[in-house]
DNA sequence: AATGAATGAGGGTTCATTCAT
DNA sequence: GATGAATGAACCCTCATTCAT
């Protein structure tokens, strides 16, 4: 995901740099503390230990510095999906390896992807953002889904990015219900276990020698 | 889902009465229209007629007032899940007509079910009762999972409550990318057969004889 | 005191005069728990079983009926004051009857005082009000002192009027502080046996025989 | 009496330090004019010529901002009571001079004590501030009555603290009724000279020499 | 005479944004 | 670049009062 239409550009000086920092940290603090909506400009720069005229000199607004946030926390996000593994490997291992992926990597930024969940409900911008990321998600999945129909290995009668979709979104689903929500009572790795064997089972996937 | 506790005592007189349905008919069309958030107390009071003051009259708050849309909307609402269909039905059947009974439903109330998704974003209380609506259907769906595998029709090594809610997650995703987001591509009969057939496979339903 | 200006006629029917004197009491009651400003006039209506709209039957505004709450107290508040008492008496056990009278008819309405001392520092008609009242109680007060200065019984070189203000004052800023604000630590008698003492060598009150 | 805990923190530029102050001497001015409960926030930062928003930089409140005002016009008010004079003064002439004290300090801050005592009848928070004031004077009188006890020039039968209680209120009302009530026809002097008359004969203060 | 719903003016309060220093 | 005070639009909410039934 490259730098969304809601970025400045980079302040110069060093000083300016340290501010601009400073102020996504915080804001990526109160922010999950308190959530979007609550969060107000003046408690970002109050963390931030700046003035609130500051924050004006780097950033246009709150959806600007969230998006600031979200960019940085950006990187680690973008693990999750199907791992680059050799292509011989077991099909449903290798399932089972994205799915672990994905939601430990869920994990290290649930009160983000929280919090996106929530500017996405209120924000359009933001909405296409998360729709931007689900359908990436889904391509690779789909991606995967039909190359493993090609070599025969995954039910031919299913449409790749449709199945990808539903089965992406149970995914993601299941990563929100257990990391955001918390009301899930089973442990992670039964949740990544029930999740992988219906994932294989949807697609037919056909057990290994 | 009883009455909430965020409902108070219905007025006496006819044109009170009145004046409520009004109020929550407006209420639904603004809500529906202009989002949660961006929805003004006198937006409302405009759209059913009467004057600002009037709303007091009936509702505390936004919340109440939309916990009244929302109660309002229920009934139709809980008709998805399971629909009551003989035993002795296919069971792919019986799962495809239950998923095409849920997408109905929810795309009769798609806007207020987006609302839903925007208010429980933002709010704990409506956080719990989206949780409690979901809780239901997944619960539903478990039972029918523990009975196929009783009859020893579905995967015995799948834990009812876990595969229900990661296959009833992936229906109201579904159902939420297709008719809230609206981003979706596919026919709504796709839609369903692909997710019904995805169910089948990952419970691993016996074809029928 | 006859009837203020701030009161009206008196309803004609049986059911009238029912309502409305549910309507003092309850207002009384609302008034002494709430305070003035705090009561609402449906506060009130509430308390009498009343509709809102059957205020204005009875009562013009807040003010009209606190007035009536009062003009249905006068009467137990008029005795304070000098009693009548045979002009050969111990002037001294005549000043101590008197404020003991005072003192207890001040008990025994206490929270409306407190809540006239309220509304007089509010309400310009009930300043007024209020000092016709005091006005009475000081130039009753002078006409005994004044007396006693015939006699030669007390200091003539005193203003029976300005004496009668200072002393008057005394008293009822200690009824004031004794019952109202409530937070003296003396026993009634102390406070009556020494105001008593206090008003008498104040106007230099020969000792008897 | 030290900062009341109803004052927050001092602002740090020069400016701020002004607009308080404007804010403050405004809301003096417009609380004297209308009084407590008509004097709405706006009119005070009219007249303080700054915007409706920029009250809340200094006040939380319209009881915060009048705590504040109190605050500054409360040294004028401590000196009233016994001023300093010579033991060996004549005690009569001590009274005199210090109930002379006591009036002119209330003249001076007529206005104020008329609201305070409004205000006192209003918020409870005031009214123990009253209290507290009208302690220190009692208590301050009863150590001068006590001390002429001892000495033995002063009626040894009266409790110190009750006989204060009783004449520090006798001369506060009278000052109240002079110079906030404003109906006594009285001159200055002969209050001042009856009350100390009054207060002397009070006490049975042994004539000088 | 009683009802209780409808009215709407009026005040308080917040906070993103600007700007002089 | 940084500061923090000033701004004022925007909205919420209350409640005395009116009025049709």
């Amino acid at each position: 995901m490259a730098r969304s239409g809601l970025l400045r550009e980079l302040p110069v000086t060093e000083r300016g740099l340290r501010t601009r920092a400073a102020l996504i940290a915080a804001a990526r603090r109160v922010f999950e503390r308190s959530g979007y909506l609550d969060t107000r400009l003046i408690d970002i720069t109050k963390a931030a230990k700046c003035s609130a005229g500051t924050f004006y000199t780097y950033f246009a607004s709150k959806e600007e510095i969230f998006a600031a946030v979200l960019e940085l926390a950006q990187e680690d996000m973008m693990h999750p999906g199907m791992p680059h593994v050799a292509a011989e490997d077991d099909p449903a291992a290798i399932i089972a390896a994205s799915n672990r992926a994905y939601f430990e990597a869920y994990k290290r930024n649930a009160k983000l992807m929280g919090l996106l969940e929530q500017v996405a409900s209120i924000d359009p911008e933001f909405r296409v953002l998360r729709q931007q990321r689900a359908d990436a998600f889904i391509r690779r999945n789909a991606r995967s889904i039909a190359n493993l129909q090609q070599r025969g290995l995954a039910d031919p009668d299913l449409d790749p990015l449709l199945a990808s979709s539903a089965l992406s979104g149970m995914i993601s689903r299941l990563a929100f219900g257990y990391f955001v929500t918390g009301g899930e009572a089973a442990s992670l790795d039964d949740i990544v276990d029930t999740a992988t064997r219906l994932w294989v089972n949807a697609l037919r996937i056909a057990p290994r020698g």
